[in-house]
DNA sequence: TACTATACGGAACGATGGTTCCGTTTGTCA
DNA sequence: TGACAAACGGAACCATCGTTCCGTATAGTA
């Protein structure tokens, strides 16, 4: 888990795509490969989480590894990549969500997103779980203004009286890392979904939603 | 993570101690070793969980991994070993608790004890929240006892009308596994105490108890 | 079609960590 | 105290995995 990583000196001479601004064209084969890596190495994340395999990752996209390490450095810099391709929709559908009309039921619905995502995807959960409050190992400006917007649904949904007034921000964070984590040992998705309802019953200030045996994703879950 | 073992042959000659009811005495030396060797690994699978390495285990207890082996056939034996030895207390304290006077009380004072024990002892919720459904992984016996044992606790508190009558042990097992792992992330211990409080709230019937920045845990958590 | 910069594949490297093997030490018992 | 089974230590073994290196293939161009 904790390999300690060999080093990486920078032998490699190019990462095109990497730098900013630069942007050398790329050969069309490679424009291929680096599509296929990018796919594959979401593929590989998604089901194995953060200890998928570079190998894999290589094979699967059909190219050797040292055509992986030609586009990304390191393993780290791939998976940062993935996380950060997966982290802009949310953070988008967050700011979206920060003029809908009902402030209780945009948070409300923005945390079933935010479990249903990380729920197929253990890379990006393990990441949020991991690196939730020290943001060094992600892309920092990406998570930060997530958990800032994520913020502002929390302090508007708290104003409609809609979310008990007594819970921050860390404690939302860590009630859906942990949330995305036990997902992983469901038995089947409904599991997941059941716990968030549960989740958001504890955050809320109605009644408590009722737990029904298939999808209450489709329900109201703040009351 | 998950190294695949290369296929340990039973080349070792007794594991005395391992074997119920034969129980050859066992040397002095070898004696004091096996306990060294318990007391060594429980420290290093707390500190460093499920990953803490065999050769840590071993310089800790002042012995050569050989010994190590020639008490716990593999790694997994030996984590199988502490993990139980962990267990059975809590499942004590469940049976026990299943007497008390208040059934609602009983139940959550439960929840805080197991999150409070895994808090700080990360193999064990490793091994909670991984093998939460699949029971193959751990000593069947002991986990399926304990959680028979918080099924009970948790039928009795709902037939009190404490715990809302929707909820099933497996939504208990998921929250407080989900909860546990989400406490490593957390920067300091009262975050984790700050979500348990939230799931008790989540579970039970009574208005919210409100969070409070210290020490939460002094309280009455159902209510 | 020939030339060359660019890109490729995958064997090899080095670190980690579980497990085994075997020569040496030591507790126990007569 | 001497003998021997029991136990010991730790080097060696082997699989995995991130990373590098370099000989080879090929896209792009004239």
């Amino acid at each position: 888990m904790a390999r300690p990583a060999p080093v990486p000196t920078d032998s490699n001479p190019s990462f095109a795509a990497e730098v900013e601004g630069v942007e050398r064209k790329l050969r069309a084969d490679a424009q291929r490969n680096r599509a296929s890596i990018l796919e594959s190495a979401e593929a590989e994340f998604r089901a194995h989480g953060v200890d998928a395999s570079m190998d894999e990752i290589a094979h699967r996209a059909g190219v050797g590894v040292g055509t992986v390490y030609r586009n990304f450095p390191t393993k780290e810099a791939l998976l940062q990549a993935i996380v950060a391709s997966r982290l802009t929709p949310l953070l988008d559908a967050a700011r979206e969500a920060a003029d809908a009309q009902d402030a209780g039921e945009a948070f409300f619905a923005f945390l079933r997103l935010l479990s249903d995502e990380s729920a197929a995807f253990k890379a990006l959960a393990d990441r949020m779980a991991a690196s939730g409050f020290d943001l060094t190992a992600t892309k920092k400006d990406v998570m930060r203004e997530l958990l800032g917007a994520i913020g502002e649904l929390l302090t508007r949904a708290q104003r409609a009286g809609r979310v008990r007034s007594d819970v921050s921000i860390d404690d939302v964070q860590m009630l859906m890392s942990g949330l995305v984590q036990a997902g992983y040992a469901a038995p089947d998705p409904s599991m997941q979904t059941r716990c968030l309802a549960l989740v958001c019953d504890a955050l809320g200030t109605d009644v408590h939603t009722p737990l029904i045996a298939t999808d209450i994703r489709t329900q109201s879950a703040g009351g």
